[in-house]
RNA sequence: GCCCGAGUGGCGGAAUUGGUAUACGCGCACGACUUAAAAUCGUGUCUCUUACGGGAUGUGGGUUCGACCCCCACCUCGGGCACCA
């Protein structure tokens, strides 16, 4: 049945490689270099799967032809093990998670190392190895120390800042923060306890201390990430695990304030050869949307309510404003609100309310605040104001003037009848049919309003002028703002990087020196939760008692610079040799998932940002090329997991038809960044196609090929080469099946042309290829031997066949040679015999020639 | 709901980006080899029509000498966000 024995082959040269260090990236030098990377797994329990390979098949075909291009190319692979998996997976088997990862990795490596990649190994690095998170532990200190300055748009040191305050105090600073701090001047700053200086540098870190909501699991005593609730058939939040009730509950936490870098996160995409799908996802993720921040006067008090809004062009029709339940003038004004009983009512149901029941638009509710009005700043009418949990306290100013506009506004308004109206120019029939319900609703109450001297401008003109003209009334100024959140960099859990910080008796935080990094985890014979929602750690004595954080940092953090250790990885004195940074620098060739686009490719280039900002490294983007491979699907096409017992084993499909096939197999299916669904019997195409190289080679011989064959091994490289470098690999594969099917049917195939083509194969199929390339008494590896140059002269024909079309149809088919004038080929074309009964005895109008491809003929 | 992307034979897909639609592979059918089967090789394989020809790239329209490709509307599927003001 087998033309070859793969098992022999493969492991043969898999051993011959290892043994002469074929894949060994030089050291910096060499002018030519490339940096391909994947990106690195989570090695789970489970071991891969078929999906897995995909994405590292592709990058090692592509990193492999960069080698034998000449290049330096830098290939590693690596571990990301820290996070909730590993840690929910020893609990399970009652393992160490430093154990099970050190299991989980032995696999993943076998199984990588079966299917032939060229991964320098001596590059590997595992998250979890504390010489690895000594320099994730020395990151997060120097963004802890540091501030964000808005006037050079770039991350400096916290020092800098220090020494602002005791000259000249904060009045000048133009920071990225958060929370609205107090002036002072120097001399108050001076007068600041330890505690109170800590506090106000704590609103300028880049990495600081907060609160936020946290998933709280009373019966498992420990707090839950998203992906490990569900919501049961009543409604009710629960454990996935167990089925427990689970709750919000407001824990400690650090920050990360990625909210800095939002502009350049969004701007950073533009040099970035990335697709267009990831840039999108990340933009929208960002949620830029310019606006204008507008003040409404309360009346018979000097409070203003501000709301920001990106169509202030609707603010004459304006008729109340809505706040969100957290906005804090409710708390500040309980005395002026007549009905203040009913709204903490309200307030108070809105805080049981599940998310969903939050989330739930078609039932709008609110309470007004009775006693209370504002003034509208364009048209000065009262307004009445009410609170509503359809606005989030989160965005914006949690707070916004409705008008009929807005979808949610007219529900609004329309459940609790009150009085609404629409501007004279609305935008589109929708709202013409919302302005005839309006009149319907409210018995005439709603009305068109005329917004004056703005209304014949378009929206954007009158936008901008209408902020001016209330800007110079002090009412409303032009404002940015962000969908995006502070990220959180703190988990309640035992199995991630310590966060190097001590805690002293008098809460004030000192952070440890890079002398005494790593900070270890300590060894425990307890990591399972201690009931209070703290990280195990809170359990341990000896932590506690030196006063260390017990808060871990999240699975991204490990993720979020592997690219630049891998560079210098064993390096103890520095994260990587400046040396090394500045020789391998941008990421050329990144390939991994689709699924990271909002987390790992945005944290990591945030990092790379303020890496950069600080001079660690001189790039500002840390990966110029990005492909996403698509996910391989199970044969009934749903996604293959054990829970739907359709996973495919790449060990079971190398052990039946070889890692070459498997490899061929994975890149032939369709394109590379699309979705596909395994096939377990297409595969034997591409095992046949390998068999057939195996075949050919008896068929060698020293004389050379014919011409014709010749000049289809030439376009097969060319078409190969640059689809390599497109990443299409399922076109060149299918060239190369093309050039095989004209081998076999050649009387004769020289030994020169046959070498050509297998190394053209070589990244795809790397065993086979250097097993017949050794049979023809070749001494070095074809992987190190240099990529095949097409000949230009062999790919040019010298005459071609192109259709002749009557009026759009073709109808007939030429030789011509193309240096022939366009006239005499127009006249062939109207000579040629299957032609001329589908024009005779017509008038012919017009002959269209587009060089090289077709005559048109057109009567 | 909003923002992306995609719809091509029985199946995975190709099409030089506006120029001969269905390459390559799987499957299927027939044939050769074989006592037989597997493997291998050969031939065929969008559809209607005996043929001449006609019709097909989710549906309907448009632009063009010419449209899978561009424009408009709709349908279906996939991805992202989701009460974001």
């Amino acid at each position: 049945m087998k033309n070859y024995d793969h098992k022999k082959i493969e492991k043969k040269w898999q051993k011959e490689w290892e043994k002469n260090g074929v894949y060994k990236t030089l050291n910096p030098g060499k002018s030519k270099k490339m940096y391909v990377l994947d990106m690195f797994p989570y090695p789970s329990g489970v071991g891969l799967h078929v999906g897995h390979p995909r994405g590292y098949i592709g990058s090692d075909i592509y990193a492999r032809m960069k080698r034998m291009e000449g290049y330096n190319v830098l290939h590693p692979m690596g571990y990301d093990a820290f996070g909730l998996p590993a840690e929910q997976y020893a609990l399970q088997h009652k393992i160490h998670p430093r154990k099970a990862v050190e299991e989980n990795v032995k696999t993943f490596k076998h199984q990588l190392s079966i299917i032939g990649m060229s991964y320098d190994w001596s590059k590997e690095v595992n998250t979890t190895d504390p010489k690895y998170y000594k320099w994730t532990q020395w990151i997060f200190l120097e963004i802890y120390n540091s501030w964000y300055d808005k006037t050079k748009n770039k991350a400096r040191k916290i020092d800098e800042l220090i020494s602002i305050f005791e000259k000249s105090g904060n009045g000048k600073v133009n920071a990225v923060c958060n929370i609205n701090t107090e002036i002072f001047n120097a001399k108050e700053w001076k007068a600041f306890s330890k505690l109170e200086k800590q506090s106000v540098l704590m609103k300028y870190r880049l990495a600081y201390e907060g609160y936020s909501e946290v998933n709280w699991c009373k019966e498992l005593g420990t707090v839950l990430a998203n992906d490990e609730i569900v919501t049961d058939d009543k409604g009710n939040i629960v454990s996935e695990r167990g089925g427990y009730p689970v709750e919000k509950k407001s824990m400690r936490q650090w920050f990360m304030r990625i909210t800095a870098y939002a502009d350049r996160l969004i701007s950073g995409l533009d040099n970035l050869l990335w697709s267009d799908s990831i840039k999108e996802i990340q933009k929208n993720w960002i949620g830029k949307s310019e606006g204008s921040l507008v003040k409404f006067s309360v009346k018979n008090n000097s409070e203003k309510i501000e709301v920001f809004t990106t169509r202030i062009d609707t603010i004459f029709s304006g008729t109340f404003l809505v706040i969100a339940p957290e906005h804090n003038f409710i708390q500040k004004n309980k005395s002026i609100i007549t009905n203040y009983s009913e709204v903490e009512k309200y307030l108070e149901e809105v805080k049981n309310k599940t998310d969903e029941d939050r989330m739930n638009k078609d039932n709008k509710t609110g309470v007004e605040l009775k006693g209370v009005s504002v003034i509208n700043p364009a048209t000065n009418k009262e307004m009445p104001v009410w609170v509503a949990d359809f606005v989030l306290g989160s965005y914006g100013t949690g707070a916004v003037f409705a008008d009929a506009h807005d979808k949610r506004d007219f529900d609004m308004a329309k459940k609790y009848n009150i009085p609404l109206s629409v501007s004279i120019k609305p935008d589109n029939d929708v709202i013409f049919e919302r302005v005839k319900k309006l009149e319907e609703c409210f018995e005439g109450k709603g009305i068109l309003f005329n917004s004056g001297e703005f209304d014949g401008m378009t929206s954007d003109e009158a936008r901008s002028k209408i902020t001016e003209w209330l800007s110079t009334k002090n009412l409303a100024s032009k404002t940015i703002k962000y969908k995006m959140r502070d990220a959180i960099f703190a988990r309640q859990r035992y199995w991630g990087e310590p966060i190097p910080l001590k805690h002293d008796k008098d809460r004030l935080i000192t952070d440890l020196k890079l002398k005494n990094l790593p900070l270890e985890l300590p060894n425990v014979k307890s990591y399972e939760p201690i009931g209070t929602g703290e990280s195990p750690l809170a359990g341990v004595k000896s932590w506690i008692k030196e006063g260390y954080e017990t808060n871990t940092m999240p699975g991204w953090a490990g993720s979020s610079w592997y690219f630049l250790r891998y560079m210098d990885p064993i390096n103890g004195k520095v994260f990587a040799a400046k040396k090394n940074i500045d020789y391998w620098n941008i990421v050329d060739m990144y390939v991994g998932g689709a699924e990271h686009a909002t987390g790992h490719l945005l944290y990591s280039r945030f990092w790379n940002n303020f890496l950069y900002d600080m001079g660690y490294v001189p790039f500002r983007e840390p990966f110029k090329r990005l492909k996403n491979q698509g996910m391989i699907l199970a044969t009934d096409g749903r996604k293959m997991s054990k829970r739907w017992n359709n996973v495919i084993n790449p060990d079971d499909i190398v052990d039946n038809y070889g890692a070459d096939t498997l490899r061929v197999y994975e890149m032939f299916m369709g394109p590379f960044d699309q979705s596909l669904p395994w096939s377990t019997e297409s595969i034997i195409g591409s095992r046949r196609f390998i068999d057939k190289v195996c075949k050919l080679k008896e068929k060698t011989t020293e004389i050379k090929s014919d011409l014709e064959l010749e000049k289809v091994l030439h376009k097969t490289i060319k078409k190969v080469t640059e689809d390599i470098e497109s990443m299409n690999f399922n076109t060149a594969i299918s060239s190369m099946m093309i050039l095989v099917n004209e081998m076999e049917k050649a009387e004769n195939v020289s030994i020169k042309d046959f070498k050509m083509f297998l190394q053209i194969l070589a990244p795809f199929a790397p065993h086979i290829t250097e097993e017949l390339w050794s049979n023809l008494g070749e001494k070095k590896s074809i992987h190190k031997s240099p990529w095949p140059k097409w000949d230009k002269k062999k790919i040019v024909d010298d005459t071609i066949k192109i259709a002749v079309q009557v009026n759009g149809k073709v109808r007939g088919e030429i030789i011509i040679s193309l240096d022939e004038s366009e006239e005499s080929i127009k006249n062939i074309a109207l000579k040629e015999e299957k032609v001329i009964p589908w024009i005779e005895g017509k008038e012919i109008k017009r002959v269209i020639y587009v060089k090289g491809r077709i005559v048109n003929i057109v009567v």
